[in-house]
DNA sequence: TCATTAAATGTAAAAAATACACTATTTATT
DNA sequence: AATAAATAGTGTATTTTTTACATTTAATGA
């Protein structure tokens, strides 16, 4: 190919922030690595690599992730590109960020384990190689805004939840307590939800229901101009 | 450097979505260039160029515009990264898209015009080459998203401004009309502008009060928990 | 049957958003 | 000098949304 050859080619990656929440810590997780090259080997970095000459970005960010986890058909979402001269002590790699939603129980834990993975509460996070801490910064902060604006928490939970498990989830996604009374009669006003028969019986006696997510009647409500909207608090 | 050696190198470029507002037409514009190079010479773009070996996304961004225009000290956002194999036929070459935010006066009109720039109403814009007309519209939803919860619009006009014309703007991003009461009272209740003495008297017999942005101000509210929203009508 | 534990529920008050029509100021015209 | 014309500027009542808050219910195990 001649056309544009005079100009700079450079190495680029994709390095992916991937959330997860813990049900019974109710704190949000990510997966980090031990990474296993130079330079900053051994160092806590996010999951990433190179993107390679015949994929997409969004094709590069799901083989990372499914290469990492076993995961497939999981939504990545593309965040920011970071491309300062010095942020690789390696060499000029500019990257893009994307950041996926998963369920911990999902993923391939002895794929994993092989690849120096580890789930990382986000309150108590490892120095991060490079600029990896304010990709996760920047991932944060778009998490507390979608959560808001879209249901998005339900990627975080099993696809059965308890309006508590659900409302713990949202706490720990705002970081800020959250009245019950109001959060159920808002959550439950939407209509998105659907009450099973079953009950989650470990955490108390009384047992609490269990609610699903019904996607295809939230996209119906969108197509009418509903907006998913959980402020609180 | 020998580290990442054996990784694909890319042809990276920026392309510059940069929004203008006419205060007569009351219409958002956007700054559009007849492309003078194959492939598709002669077809409507977005700004753009190669990153350098030596220069980060933001400076590429920068030095973008302001060949373009000579403006300097320009915000320029960085939005998304477009990565797809086949968006440009030339080569592989993934974009990383910015938009600005600029004062139609305070371009170097000459410079602009030697570069095949021209202004174009929102409106009725032509066929862009490409992916940039998505590009547009990523910039346009980022735009109406951002102008309701920061004071961005105050970019696209003068210093110097009457209600009459923030409204408008306002009008023209929102794309819908706007209750004159409730947007002056909401706008006036932030305490983040100053009213003039001068009034603006080429649009009416009475005249409008010349308003201007305090940023400081603003600042210094943002700082003590407050959050510009103007969600109107 | 009583104690324990967490789930589930409703209402009143406050705040925010909305709808809406007339008066004020200046200039140009007769 | 009076009047017409044109846009700027203003306030209130109603509706909707948000917030604050305490008791009852269901199940289990002692």
């Amino acid at each position: 190919m001649q056309l544009y050859s005079k100009h700079s080619k450079h190495l680029l990656a994709v390095d992916c922030i991937i959330f997860g929440y813990d049900l019974l810590e109710k704190d949000i997780k990510l997966l980090l690595i031990r990474r296993n090259f130079e330079p900053a080997k051994g160092k806590w970095s996010l999951a990433g690599g190179f993107v390679k000459k015949d994929e997409s970005l969004d094709e590069a960010a799901c083989r990372i992730l499914c290469d990492l986890t076993g995961l497939k058909n999981i939504y990545m979402k593309q965040l920011y590109s970071y491309g300062d001269l010095e942020r690789d002590p390696g060499a000029r790699v500019i990257s893009v960020a994307y950041s996926a939603l998963i369920k911990i129980k999902d993923i391939d834990k002895d794929l994993a384990i092989s690849n120096g993975a580890h789930w990382q509460s986000l309150n108590r996070l490892p120095k991060l190689i490079f600029d990896h801490s304010s990709m996760v910064e920047r991932a944060l902060k778009d998490l507390t805004v979608q959560a808001r604006i879209k249901p998005v928490g339900f990627e975080l939970l099993p696809s059965k939840f308890t309006l508590v498990q659900l409302l713990d989830l949202y706490s720990a996604i705002y970081r800020k307590q959250i009245d019950k009374r109001n959060f159920r009669k808002k959550i439950l006003s939407m209509d998105i939800l659907e009450k099973l028969d079953e009950k989650e019986k470990e955490t108390s006696k009384k047992g609490a229901y269990y609610y699903r997510f019904i996607k295809s009647r939230y996209n119906k409500f969108i197509k009418n101009g509903f907006y998913f909207n959980l402020d609180v608090g």
